[in-house]
DNA sequence: CGTCGGTCGTAC
DNA sequence: GACGTACGACCGACGT
C-alpha cells in the first residue's frame, strides 16, 4: 500500500484567498482554512507539509536582477494575516517548512523529488502552472481552484496543452510579467505552446530556426537571450543536499481546542461547523465561582473583602429603564477572574435587604476613590446609583468604551458579544434568563439571577483587563484616560440634568401644524384627482409619475424606484402645483411627526424635563451621538423649525446660554494641514469663506459677493467631506468641469491642504486606519474592496473622520475641563446639551457673566492649535433666543 | 404582530 | 454612483 504526502503550497492560497474574497476581515486566513479543513475532511492525508517562502533574495535574484522586481511589497493587512495563518497550520499538527535563500517553489520540487524517491504518492496542493513541471507517474498537481481535481501527466496536458517535460519550455517563451520573467517578446501563451508542440523544447527550436516563418522568426531570434536566461529561471531547482526525511511530515491529529478557540476568536463560525467543533462551547462555563450573598453574615464577609480591594468589577440590576432613577434590583461585584457575588436587593418583587442597611455598606466601597472600579456601561450604573443616593467614584475602566476605541466601525459593543470575541465565551443572554420577556429582574428569584448577575461583572473585568492592554498598544491611553473616561461622568451628569420643554407650546403648535396639514392635504387630492397617502413615497410616485405623467428625472438607488426627494419636487415645483404643495406638506409632516408630537411624549413625568442618552460608543469618527430624543438634529434653519426650539427653555430666573466653536472644522483642517493662506486667514480673524473667495477668484476681500462667497464655502465643506466635482456642481448650479477647475484652482492655491489629503490618504491606505489628533484611530476597510467607489469612499472616510474626529475629542476635552470647573467654581450652572460643536447650559442669571467668561475659556482653551479657536456665546429665555 | 430594509429629512 | 457623521418617522415586504 503506498502511502501519500501532501505538500501545500502556502502563500499561492494566501494570496489567492486575500484577493479572491471581499468585504470580509481576515480573508487570506478564512480561504486557506477552508483549503486545510477540505484537506482534511476528504483526502485524509497521512504525510503532509506546508511550505511557506522567507522573501529572502535567492540565486535566481543574483542569476537575474530584474527577477520578481515588479512585485510589491505584501499590503499591510495581508501580512497582518500571516501570524494566524501559521498558527492555524500549527493546531491542524502539520509541519511547516520555509528555508532562507531558498524558494518555496524549488522547495517544494525538493520535497516532491524526494517523496517520489522514497515511494510516496506525492500531492502539490496548488493551482501554480510553474509547478506543472513537477508532474511525474508519482506526483500529481491537487488543485483546490479547480474543485480539488488530482491532475497526473495526462491531465496537464490536456488542462495545459503540452506534457509537464515541456512546461518549463512553454513558460521560458511566454515569460511571467508577475515575475518580471522577460520570455520571449511578442509571443504569449497560444503561440509559445504551438512552437513547443511542433519543437519539443527551446533547444530544437533555436536549432532549427530556419523552419519557423516570418515575423516570428525576428522575436525569436532578437529573444534568444532571454528565453535562455527565463528557462534557468523557471526551471525548478533541486536540492538533493537538503536533509529531509518524508517521515517527519507524519500528520497528527488536528488540536481542535487550539482550533475552536482560533475560529471562535476569528469568527469563522461556518467553519466551526464544518469541521465539527460546536461542542466545547459551554466548556469555560467549570470553572466559574459565582455566590449569591443573600444572607446579612455573607453580606458582612464580602463588604470586608470589598473595602481591601484596590479594583474591582460591579454591575447593577434594575427592575425597569426608567432614565432618571431606575428600581435597583441588585449589585454584583468581581474582584478576581472567574469569580463573581450577587448581593439582591430584590427578589421576586420582595426586599431582600433593606435599602437602609445595603446603601451605607454600598457607599463605603463605591464612594471611596482609592477603590478603582470597572465595568461594562459605567454612565448607566453611576445614574442609578446616583438616584439611591450613591455617588460612585473611581471610575478606572468601562470595558464598553475600551471595546468601541479599539473598532468605532462596530455600534454594538455588548457584553454578550465581546465576552465571544475576546474571551471565547458564551454568557447567559438576559432574554435566556427571563424566557417571558414580560417579567422584569425583579420578578425572578435571586437564585436564578445571580449566576447571570455575577457574570456580568465578572466579565467586564476580565475584558477590561484584555483591552485595556490592547488600547495602550494602540497609543490611545491619554485618549482613553483623560477624555473618554472623565467623560462618562459628564454624559451621565448632562443627561440627569435633562432641559425643560415648553409642553402648552408643542401642543398649541401641533394643533396648528394640523390644520395646516389637513388644508395642504385637501389640495393634493384635488390636483391629485384621488385620495392616497401622501406619506408613501411608492404611492406617492405612482400618482405623479404615472397617473399625472410628470416627467421622471430621477430613480431611487437600491430599488430603482420613482425618486420623490426634496431635490426632484423642487425640480418639478415650477411647473407642477403639486409638487410645491407636496414639498409644503412635508416640511409640516417632518416637523410635526418627528419632533412637536414626539418630544412631549418624551417628557419625564418627575421632572418634568426631556433625558436625551449621549452614546458614546456609536459614531465612528468619535463623535457623541444623541436619541431619546434625538437633541442634535433640532431644526435650526427654516422659520417653521426655529419654532421647534422655542419649545426648550429655561426655569424661571435661569438662562439658556449657548456656546458654540466657530468653524471649527476648518480650523483643524487649518492646523493638520498647516497651510499658510488658510492659517493667515484665522489668525486675522478673517471670514473664511470670503477670504478663501477672495484667493480663489483673484478679487479683493471687499469686493467678494454672495454669490462668490457662497461658492468658496461650499468648496470649502466639500474638501472636508471629500466632495468631488460632480455634487458640488450640483450644489452650485455649475457643470462638473466648471467644478472641476474650482477644485483644481483650490487645490493650486491652498497646496498645502492637497498634500494633506493625499498624506492622509497614504498613510491610511498604508495602516489601514486613520488617527485624529488625540490618537483616536478608526479602521478604513474600504479600501481593500475591489470596487472602485467603494474604496474611494475609503479615501472620504479617511480625510472626514481625522477632521470630524478631532473636533470632536476636542470638544470632549471642553466638556471634561467645564465639568470640573463648573464643579469647582460653585455656579449655579448646568451643561445640559451638546450638539457637536455646541454646548447649551443652564444657569440661574446671576451667574450669567461668570458663566460666559468660564465657558469662553475653557473651551477656547481646549486644544492648542495653530490658529485660534473662537467661540460665540449667546444667551436667552429659551433655545432659539440664545442662538 | 414584530422585524427589517428602503426612502426621506433633520442636524453638524 | 457621485458628500462625511448621526437618528428616526413612515411604509411595506416578510416571517411567525
Amino acid at each position: 500500500m503506498e502511502k501519500s504526502f501532501y505538500i501545500i503550497d502556502a502563500y499561492a492560497h494566501i494570496f489567492r484567498s486575500y484577493y479572491a474574497i471581499r468585504n470580509l476581515d481576515n480573508n487570506a486566513i478564512y480561504g486557506f482554512t477552508k483549503i486545510l479543513i477540505k484537506l482534511f475532511k476528504d483526502f485524509k492525508p497521512e504525510y503532509a507539509v506546508c511550505v511557506f517562502d522567507t522573501g529572502k533574495p535567492t540565486f535566481r535574484h543574483e542569476m537575474f536582477e530584474q527577477y520578481k522586481a515588479n512585485r510589491k511589497k505584501m499590503p499591510e493587512d495581508l501580512a497582518m494575516q500571516i501570524p494566524k495563518i501559521k498558527e492555524i497550520v500549527d493546531a491542524f499538527n502539520i509541519k511547516r517548512l520555509e528555508i532562507e535563500g531558498l524558494e518555496a517553489d524549488d522547495l517544494i520540487a525538493t520535497l516532491a523529488h524526494k517523496g517520489a524517491e522514497e515511494g510516496y504518492k506525492v500531492y502539490i496542493v496548488s493551482s501554480d502552472k510553474d509547478l506543472f513541471q513537477l508532474v511525474n507517474k508519482n506526483t500529481f498537481i491537487l488543485d483546490p481552484k479547480k474543485d480539488y481535481k488530482v491532475y497526473n501527466s495526462k491531465g496537464i496536458e490536456e488542462f495545459f496543452g503540452v506534457s509537464p517535460e515541456q512546461v518549463v519550455d512553454v513558460l521560458s517563451l511566454m515569460g511571467d510579467a508577475s515575475d518580471n520573467i522577460p520570455g520571449a517578446k511578442g509571443i504569449g501563451e497560444k503561440t509559445a505552446k504551438k512552437l513547443i508542440k511542433e519543437f519539443g523544447n527551446i533547444e530544437k527550436l533555436y536549432n532549427n530556426l530556419h523552419l519557423v516563418k516570418g515575423k516570428m522568426k525576428d522575436k525569436l531570434i532578437a529573444s534568444r537571450e532571454d528565453v535562455f536566461l527565463s528557462k534557468k529561471l523557471v526551471e525548478l531547482d533541486i536540492h538533493r543536499d537538503l536533509d529531509i526525511k518524508i517521515e517527519d511530515f507524519k500528520v497528527k491529529e488536528p488540536d481542535r481546542e487550539k482550533l475552536y478557540f482560533l475560529f471562535k476568536k476569528l469568527r469563522f463560525n461556518s467553519l466551526l461547523k464544518e469541521f465539527g467543533l460546536e461542542s466545547q462551547v459551554e466548556k469555560n462555563k467549570e470553572n466559574k465561582n459565582y455566590n449569591l450573598v443573600d444572607t446579612p453574615e455573607k453580606l458582612k464577609k464580602l463588604m470586608g473583602k470589598l473595602t481591601k480591594k484596590g479594583y474591582l468589577a460591579f454591575d447593577t440590576e434594575t427592575c425597569n429603564l426608567d432614565t432618571v432613577a431606575p428600581k435597583l434590583a441588585g449589585i454584583s461585584f468581581s474582584f478576581r477572574e472567574n469569580e463573581g457575588y450577587y448581593i439582591p436587593i430584590i427578589s421576586e418583587n420582595k426586599e431582600v435587604f433593606p435599602l437602609q442597611t445595603v446603601i451605607p455598606l454600598l457607599k463605603q466601597i463605591l464612594e471611596n476613590p482609592g477603590i478603582k472600579k470597572c465595568g461594562h456601561n459605567l454612565k448607566y450604573d453611576y445614574q442609578v446609583l446616583k438616584g439611591c443616593g450613591i455617588e460612585v467614584k473611581g471610575i478606572e475602566d468601562d470595558s464598553m468604551i475600551l471595546s468601541y476605541l479599539l473598532n468605532s466601525n462596530l455600534r454594538q459593543h455588548n457584553l454578550d458579544e465581546l465576552a465571544r470575541e475576546y474571551l471565547d465565551y458564551k454568557t447567559e443572554k438576559y432574554s435566556e434568563l427571563t424566557s417571558n420577556k414580560k417579567l422584569s429582574i425583579c420578578d425572578l428569584n435571586a437564585k436564578d439571577v445571580y449566576k447571570y448577575a455575577s457574570e456580568d461583572a465578572d466579565i467586564s473585568l476580565m475584558l477590561a483587563n484584555k483591552l485595556k492592554q490592547k488600547v495602550k498598544e494602540m497609543g490611545m491611553e491619554s485618549l482613553y484616560n483623560e477624555i473618554e473616561i472623565p467623560l462618562i461622568l459628564v454624559l451621565a451628569e448632562m443627561e440627569l440634568n435633562g432641559v425643560l420643554i415648553d409642553r402648552d407650546f408643542l401642543e398649541k403648535l401641533s394643533l396648528e401644524f394640523e390644520v395646516k396639514l389637513k388644508k395642504l392635504e385637501k389640495e393634493i387630492f384635488e390636483e391629485a384627482g384621488c385620495v392616497f397617502n401622501i406619506n408613501s413615497p411608492k404611492q406617492l410616485g405612482e400618482i405623479l409619475f404615472e397617473k399625472l405623467q410628470l416627467p421622471v428625472l430621477k430613480r431611487t438607488k437600491k430599488t430603482r424606484s420613482y425618486s420623490t426627494s426634496h431635490e426632484i419636487l423642487e425640480q418639478l415645483a415650477n411647473d407642477f402645483r403639486i409638487a410645491r404643495l407636496i414639498v409644503e406638506y412635508r416640511k409640516f409632516g417632518k416637523l410635526k411627526s418627528t419632533y412637536v408630537d414626539a418630544l412631549p411624549k418624551l417628557i419625564h413625568p418627575k421632572t418634568g424635563r426631556i433625558h436625551t442618552s449621549y452614546n458614546q460608543t456609536v459614531t465612528a469618527t468619535g463623535r457623541l451621538s444623541s436619541s431619546n430624543p434625538n437633541l442634535q438634529n433640532i431644526p435650526a434653519r427654516t422659520e417653521e423649525g426655529k419654532l421647534i426650539r422655542r419649545a426648550f427653555i429655561a426655569p424661571d430666573r435661569y438662562l439658556l446660554l449657548s456656546a458654540d466653536y466657530s468653524q471649527i472644522e476648518l480650523r483643524v483642517l487649518a492646523h493638520l494641514s498647516k497651510d499658510k493662506t488658510l492659517i493667515d486667514a484665522f489668525r486675522n480673524g478673517a471670514d473664511i469663506h470670503s477670504q478663501t473667495a477672495s484667493h480663489l477668484f483673484g478679487v479683493p476681500e471687499n469686493e467678494v459677493n454672495d454669490s462668490l462667497r457662497s461658492k468658496a464655502k461650499a468648496i470649502n465643506f466639500g474638501i472636508i467631506y471629500g466632495k468631488r466635482e460632480y455634487s458640488l456642481s450640483r450644489e452650485l448650479g455649475i457643470t462638473p468641469k466648471e467644478a472641476r477647475e474650482f477644485i483644481d484652482s483650490y487645490f493650486e492655491k491652498l497646496p498645502e491642504v492637497k498634500e494633506f489629503i493625499d498624506k492622509t490618504i497614504e498613510n491610511a491606505k498604508r495602516e489601514g486606519f486613520v488617527k485624529t489628533m488625540f490618537g483616536r484611530i478608526r479602521y478604513v476597510p474600504e479600501f481593500k474592496s475591489n470596487n472602485f467607489n467603494v474604496r474611494q469612499q475609503g479615501e472620504r472616510i479617511a480625510i472626514n473622520t481625522v477632521i470630524q474626529g478631532t473636533a470632536a475629542d476636542i470638544i470632549k476635552i471642553a466638556m471634561v475641563n467645564l465639568h470640573k470647573r463648573l464643579k469647582k467654581e460653585l455656579l449655579d450652572a448646568k451643561m445640559i446639551m451638546q450638539v457637536h460643536d455646541e454646548l447649551i447650559f443652564e444657569v440661574k442669571e446671576k451667574d450669567v457673566e461668570n458663566l460666559k467668561r468660564i465657558v469662553k475659556e475653557e473651551m477656547e482653551g481646549a486644544a492648542k492649535l495653530d490658529v485660534p479657536l473662537t467661540v460665540n456665546i449667546a444667551t436667552g429665555k429659551n433655545w432659539e433666543e440664545a442662538k
